[in-house]
DNA sequence: GCGACAG
DNA sequence: ATCTTGTCGC
């Protein structure tokens, strides 16, 4: 597993593009929402890497359908460039992912990063599909407000929310919906940190873990 | 230059 | 993200 300086520099670049044309008008019917497709990724030993996806009905509280894809690793983690790293299997296990939906959440960013561009930005992108990032720490930004809920400034603009739950968590716009859409969304799915990332999770984790080779 | 730094 | 034992609590 490597990664160059040029590379690296090259990531951003493709990052800045995509970002500066960023469609971030809605396009999810809230109204509708009912079927929310969540994705994230477990590793071990920087040889596997395993990425699932979780679809999950906020009618029936529980799973649909589960997909997966066993990877290795292809680029070191660098702050700011996550999507470099999981992006392509995220891309993999969605398209396996056979029902139809309405939401993608991805574990990480949204445009709550250096360059606007964060794994959920790319992923959605590429899906074209709404997509939100999630994720359980900030990268860049300032937190404001108090109580359970609040906005996250960067450069003097509402770019996500935060929001208590067990542990505190964060919520930006990936692709295709506003920031002023978030804190509706995060109510439709109990206003919790959502249930099917955290499936999502497991699943991963338990996946990387009974896999030996 | 120094520190911070999604997963 | 992962490594990693015991320990507190329902
Ligand atoms: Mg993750």
């Amino acid at each position: 597993m490597e990664s160059s300086r040029l590379l690296n520099k090259f990531l951003e670049k493709l990052q800045i593009a995509i970002s500066r044309n960023l469609n971030l008008s809605s396009y999810l019917d809230i109204s509708k929402l009912e079927k929310i497709l969540a994705v994230d990724s477990a590793y071990k030993n920087s040889e596997l890497m395993v990425t699932v996806g979780v679809l999950w009905s906020l009618k029936i509280k529980d799973i649909i359908e589960e997909s997966y894809v066993v990877s290795k690793p292809t680029y070191e983690y660098i702050p700011g460039l996550l999507f470099i790293r999981e992006a392509p299997s995220i891309i993999e296990v969605v398209e396996k992912i056979s029902g139809g939906w309405d939401l993608l959440i991805v574990d990480g960013h949204g445009v709550l990063h250096p360059r606007r561009a964060g794994l959920a930005v790319i992923a959605g992108f590429i899906l074209d599909k709404p997509t939100l990032g999630i994720a359980k720490k900030l990268l860049v930004g300032e937190e404001a407000g108090g109580g359970d809920m609040g906005p996250v400034y960067l450069d003097g603009k509402v770019l996500g929310f935060w929001f208590k739950d067990k542990r505190k968590f964060y919520v930006s716009p990936g692709y295709k919906i506003g920031v002023e859409e978030i804190p509706e969304i995060i109510k439709l799915m109990g206003g919790r940190y959502p249930e099917p990332l955290e499936i999502a999770d497991r699943l991963a984790r338990k996946k990387v873990n009974e896999i030996n080779y």
